[in-house]
DNA sequence: TTGTATGCGTTATCAA
DNA sequence: TTGATAACGCATACAA
């Protein structure tokens, strides 16, 4: 590329950004000085080292992140792909997950899959060459496509375990215990699991601990679904849930719950009388719709948080730190209460 | 950097992933045209090309977007700040940005500034070396730095115009005099907006607007404000909403609306006959409270791919499209009624 | 139609 | 402590 005279690109007219050449040629040092005076500091004379910082300063330098990761191979940049931007389960995880990275000095590239396990996959195909690791958050993947990519690039799983991949899974444990033993205490003896989409490892999970507290609890258990893991697709399970004759409802997640809630007010279902029903989250929402939703929360910005700083820690060469233990809760509201026969 | 046969980096003990080089050696070919045949399909005799595309797929090559991005001096990702990831407003907008991005094969990187002018100029430090350009939503940032950061890369703002830059501001006229006709109607001739962030321009804008259409409907107006653009900013403003003695109230956003009914609920204030509420937005959650709220609202996702789009388009050098008219319209939903004296 | 030679901005190796 | 230089992977002007 012999230099033309003509700046190519997209940036138009603009004056090119400074390089540590023009620092260099400024201070008529060498640019390898001043690449080290900027990332190395103490490996060179404390006067040389001030003088560079300060004319960088004065030329407005920053650091080209596309030529560092040329030499480096790393970008210093973190995928982020959750199943559905506007589910508000991934406000909390996007946000700890961007706040981490902020810190940590990188940057975060988003993506969603729309539900979509090949949408997933294309967009990382898109992704993967960009970033030096992932947070997959309730992917749609199946265990061996996930395989495939973390032979690729670091991988970190948010609610969802792959082998032994590193993955932060707020322990469901404590939440569903609590969920289980508020209910039996009213005196339900028969409750329903509106489970998620089949490729849903949480989903599972949550059904499986579901059943186990409920058989403990000596109640009826019985899982519907799959369900689509939207309002609509709690709305349509009513239905079903009904003719099950539970009297109490847990849904995949909350949005399933409010779909459900909604249901249950066309139907002239009463909510807690008719039909107790407990969501999975604690969404934005699910406090304001009525009767409000009681729900398992999840901590989910501090999954987002913790994710990230797993997946740097990897990328620096450190031990996973398996110490991770982000417990649920239930958040008892107005959804919930003995039933009336 | 004379070849020392590691692999540096955080690649770990991975493969390394194959180049145009690769590609090349293995086809007895040079590196130039191997990059032609898969930049400029046609500009090379087709039989080769075909030849490169199956070994570049037998290889899973994909193109290295750092490498590709020093010569070309695009990175092909853009920058999307907005200033609140957990208030339900931005989903639709970075689904649309996203989806956008990913039809025109970008890659969006994301920041949010929570609701700081400085820490969002901070990110944008951090960001802007690293996007072809930025969408910057409801930026909490003064004029200057705004035009200074458009003097580095090119911007697209939405909800907000400053200078001649380009701006998508779905036009809130026709949803603004829909609400005001519509209290008006009701029999409402004293109405009151409750302001967002001082910051904010677009909070300024529907102010005036609402203004202006009051008076023209012979009604009083007060504003109250600044708020913050919360739940809790909705709900501390009711005292001095019913000081004013207005009956109905507008507030910057849905959010704060919510906060505002709940704190008419807990003052036992009936709504819609005690107080009218019309939000804005109809962000996710307005028909959830009790009663339903009543909003404009504003088509995010179409803005958030409209800016993507424009902003692509300035990149490839083409001439801004001046065209975009997304339009509000009001939601009547159940907190809007007759006033009751 | 294909190959050769450079250069993008940075880091890292080696020599001074 | 500093400088010269090669290399990262790719795209392009130019020559063949």
């Amino acid at each position: 590329m012999v230099d033309t005279g003509l700046r190519h690109g997209a940036n138009g007219n603009r004056k090119p950004s400074a390089t540590i050449y023009d620092i260099a040629r400024e201070l008529a040092l060498s640019p390898s000085t001043v690449s080290r005076a900027l990332n190395k500091p103490g490996r060179i004379a404390a006067k040389t080292e001030k003088r560079i910082r300060d004319t960088a300063a004065e030329l407005g330098y920053r650091s080209n992140p596309m030529a560092r990761a040329l030499p480096t191979g790393r970008t210093r940049m973190l995928g982020l792909v959750v199943s559905d931007v506007t589910n508000p389960v991934f406000f909390r995880l996007v946000r700890g997950a961007e706040h981490a990275c902020g810190e940590l000095g990188y940057t975060l590239v988003f993506a969603e899959s729309q539900e979509s396990g090949e949408v997933e996959y294309g967009t990382l195909d898109r992704l993967l060459p960009a970033v030096d690791g992932v947070v997959l958050a309730a992917a749609r993947l199946d265990d061996e496509q996930i395989s495939q990519i973390a032979a690729t690039k670091d991988v970190v799983l948010v609610n969802r375990r792959v082998g032994d991949l590193s993955a932060i899974v707020p322990d469901p444990n404590v939440g569903v215990t609590q969920a289980v033993d508020h209910l039996a205490d009213l005196g339900h003896t028969s409750i329903a699991y509106l489970a998620g989409p089949a490729t849903s490892w949480i989903s599972r999970t949550r059904g499986e601990l579901l059943l186990e507290r409920a058989v403990a609890r000596g109640m009826t258990f019985v899982e519907i679904g799959p369900n689509s893991p939207t309002r609509d697709g709690g709305e349509a399970a009513l239905r079903r849930v009904r003719a099950s004759g539970a009297t109490a409802a847990l849904t995949y997640n909350d949005l399933m719950a409010i779909g459900l809630l909604r249901a249950c007010r066309e139907a002239g279902v009463s909510v807690p009388g008719g039909l107790s029903v407990v969501g999975f989250d604690d969404i934005f929402g699910a406090d304001l719709t009525t009767p409000t939703l009681t729900t398992v929360r999840s901590p989910l910005g501090l999954a987002g948080e913790a994710a990230v700083r797993d997946l740097v820690a990897t990328l620096d060469g450190a031990q996973r730190d398996t110490s991770e233990t982000l417990a649920t809760e239930l958040i008892v509201r107005e959804s919930t209460g003995a039933p009336v026969s």
